[in-house]
DNA sequence: ACGGCACTCATACGAAAGTACCATTCCAAT
DNA sequence: ATTGGAATGGTACTTTCGTATGAGTGCCGT
């Protein structure tokens, strides 16, 4: 199964190689013809290739810095079977606050924050939310 | 003042600027003398321009990366005013343990943790410990 | 010797957090 | 149309957390 990444990074390439080609020929047939000096045409190729430079390592950086820290592994919180409003709740819980305070924030009561809070530790398998904060950061669920 | 990153950078750039002269002023010469081919002007300088752009995004990506994570910063802890023991408990909690258990491990009363606890508060300006891990990880005095 | 500080501990109280159950509503899948 | 999960919220109760206050001990520096 192809994921959008992986889509995304084939389309990108094959559009650079096209556009490649594409310059190459210009630039021949352009000095076949004499209509255009030398030094425009390396400078555009200069410049063309500083940019597939750069964006090469851009993404390739990317990939190097992803895994080691923020980044939230998605497929994690499914296998945990939170819920996406039992997952709001424990990000709220992340930034420090109380039940009321995230009971406040996601206009709903406190008591329901509690069932919330609750679910979340027995899915996280935890006695308390610094335990759960713990855990999830460890799962690599919420972002550091 | 300059530090040693500032003159690296400024050196390497010159360094750059020069290869780019030199390398127009032989692609010029050769082309002249009509003893090299356009095209491997041009694919030398495609190639060039290629490594510069990925070096100059290695050493961004470097600098965005450096900095971010784990590392913690001793002068902050004093800044704060936090004892050693204090720091100690403050450790225990990033952990997800209770008063109780932190008294356990470290050899005295609920009691007293407590008081620590209280104090560590009021040192990080904050009402509640899950609020103390928040600003514990911002002032990077706790490890990731 | 004295003051100040870190560390320890206790009691008492109030405020959060967490548990256990139950009930209602709503949406989506069968 | 029925069912099951998700979200909501309420009551009642227990546990943990945090505050306030006071107090004892030991150490370090003046």
């Amino acid at each position: 199964m192809l994921n959008l990444r992986v889509k995304k990074t084939i389309f990108v390439f094959s559009a650079l190689i096209l556009a490649l080609l594409a310059l190459f020929q210009v630039s021949k047939y352009s000095y076949a013809r004499g209509n255009a000096s030398i030094e425009a045409i390396i400078a555009v190729v200069a410049v063309v290739f500083l940019f597939i430079g750069l964006y090469i390592n851009k993404s390739r950086s990317k990939k190097v810095v992803t895994p080691t820290n923020r980044a939230v592994n998605h497929g994690k919180i499914e296998e945990l079977g939170l819920s996406k409003r039992e997952y709001e709740v424990l990000l709220e819980i992340s930034k420090g606050l109380s039940n009321k305070e995230i009971g406040e924030k996601l206009f709903v009561t406190e008591s329901t924050i509690k069932t919330h809070v609750s679910n979340i530790l027995v899915k996280l398998d935890v006695k308390r939310r610094t335990q759960a904060l713990q855990k999830a950061k460890e799962l690599q669920i919420i972002p550091v």
